[in-house]
DNA sequence: GATGCCATTGTACACGTGTGCAACGCCTGC
DNA sequence: GCAGGCGTTGCACACGTGTACAATGGCATC
């Protein structure tokens, strides 16, 4: 049909040192910052590029350079909206630090496994982590490559493996002082039994500021953090007048569980984690701790970039501070 | 301080070939699938590569293959639970046939250009695009290299490019013809007036029927399907006795609306589109059109690998069906 | 005019892999 | 015993790029 009909050969340097009358040297350079080229042959070189529609092979380049740019990311739970916003944030933060992320869903803990093993092939500048955590084993022999790991929100300290972490110490305390000045009096926290170290740590310090401060508050175990287990537990929150749920995603269950119920909700005090866009929305208005993904992607994609310049260091810890966003359940 | 301090060399097939005690093509034929390597050999390979930790480069692979199974996901709005659910079906789809989706969001037209511009130097397998549709002169680019690009939920039709459609004119039939079956006189479609061909489609289906059953209904054009929009459209419907709304997120906002001005929701039949998982919860409880994005991730997956053994081939357009989810609200 | 410095250029090698080609050895069938 | 076939193997080249090194030329300084 057109000229694309035959599979023309993909264009290389050679072809535009060919065309811009140079060595293949000098496209490279030209292509290379802060490589010396004189203002002249890197104008030919540009014209000729741009004739030919020639595009340095970031393939090739990774090759030589021993680094590709790109970033593994290992990811669970993306059907909690939190989860999807967090990887979106991660993807931004990457893409304008001129990384590519490469996205691996891994929701149990063999696929873990398996992505994380594929990306050694891959010869990524590094991983960020928010499904379970990888095998010691498997992070070691990152760390022998030099290849970064960076783990959201877990919990298990590995050698020379970074953490950013939310700040559950101070969500949880907040949530309690909150929840009391709003006059309750018989609190609970609802949390996932089996699940996030750092959804346990909220639960931790949210019973710990009550202990100290004489209130009455006890742990509503529930399976997993959702929606559906939210609204489950509502039933049994009967004797509460107060409720710290560990995510927002929960939280919404736990209200419509309760509505569900004949309970007046404007009576009991409900405060959430997370601050994810719905917990803004009428049928909620949640008062709830924001946690910044975008920030905590921040952080993390910070994080990376250091341990790229130091692969031994002793591995850090970042807290993503929080904040009480004051809505109408307390 | 351990054995790891001095970053040690990466392994290559070199190394393995050695400790083998064979060719290094035997190690990369060992590797590789239907190549002719006898049992013995393929054993002391296989056992070389475990005992020091090799991993094929896949990157190197690539440059002589010419095919990285690497696949571009250039995304929009993954804000909306929805969108975000359907990159997370479109990541599990790729990974399931053995590609790796480089995820890059792109909300604005002028990042698609850019996105897709820094996938050419990757030399990427293909690219589903469920952003804005990027400008037919770099689709043509992507076509001369023959990558293929299918574009998810976009209307606009180009030379090579497949397209996965849902089936907007039976969705919006199916709207109209069950708010009329549960009663209602007066019909609207709130839908964002400079936004989604697909929802577009739906809102066109949808008067198109009424017309031909002779019922009244109206067009309720707001700014962009969000739940913003349809809580601030519900004051206005005041009007109107059945609403179909473009997709769930909005509706969403626009049953908020409704309560906020007081209205009886159960006075007023609401039907949605796509069947997020909040549709289902108990706030809500929305009869709505499910769009089934696993299967239609299959799809877009399966157009990219057909284009890929035909790449000049003329373009496709895959219908992704829809089905009714009839819950409270119609 | 000779000397030294500096910016620029080209040559040549390296990165880690897949595979065509020819050679080799083993087995089968006459 | 020998021809022929077939499964394996190794050599050598190719993929597209970055950069060390030496060579070149221009310019300023003595």
């Amino acid at each position: 049909m057109n000229e694309g009909d035959t599979p023309r050969r993909k264009v290389t340097s050679f072809d535009v040192a060919e065309r811009a009358g140079v060595s293949r040297a000098a496209v490279s350079r030209t292509f290379t910052p802060n490589a010396s080229v004189s203002p002249e042959t890197r104008e030919k070189v540009h014209k000729a590029a741009k004739e030919l529609g020639y595009r340095v092979n970031y393939l090739a380049r990774s090759l030589i350079n021993r680094r590709s740019d790109l970033v593994g990311v290992v990811a669970a739970g993306m059907d909690n909206p939190f989860r999807s916003q967090q990887i979106h944030e991660i993807a931004k933060a990457l893409v304008g630090r001129n990384f590519r992320p490469i996205l691996l869903p891994a929701d149990e803990a063999e696929s873990v496994n398996r992505m994380m093993d594929q990306l050694l092939h891959y010869n990524v500048s590094g991983v960020l982590v928010t499904s379970d955590a990888p095998p010691t084993a498997l992070c070691e022999e990152f760390a022998a490559h030099a290849i970064p790991i960076v783990l959201i929100n877990k919990g298990d300290a590995i050698a020379h493996v970074d953490r950013v972490i939310s700040d559950d110490e101070t969500a949880g305390r907040i949530a309690a002082e909150t929840l009391l000045e709003a006059g309750a009096t018989r609190l609970a926290v609802i949390c996932g039994a089996e699940v996030s170290y750092t959804a346990r740590r909220r639960q931790e310090a949210f019973l710990a500021t009550c202990r100290g401060l004489g209130a009455s508050a006890q742990a509503m175990p529930v399976a997993i953090n959702d929606y559906g287990n939210g609204f489950a537990a509502a039933a049994a929150a009967a004797d509460f007048d107060g409720l710290f749920c560990v995510n927002d995603y929960m939280a919404f269950g736990v209200i419509d569980g309760l509505r569900a119920a004949g309970r007046d909700i404007g009576k009991i005090r409900i405060v959430g984690h997370d601050d994810i866009p719905q917990a803004a929305w009428a049928a909620y208005d949640l008062t709830t701790l924001r946690q910044p993904c975008d920030i905590q992607a921040e952080q993390a994609v910070e994080l990376l970039l250091g341990r790229m310049d130091a692969p031994r260091m002793k591995e850090r810890t970042e807290l993503t501070p929080v904040t009480l966003i004051r809505r109408a359940t307390a």
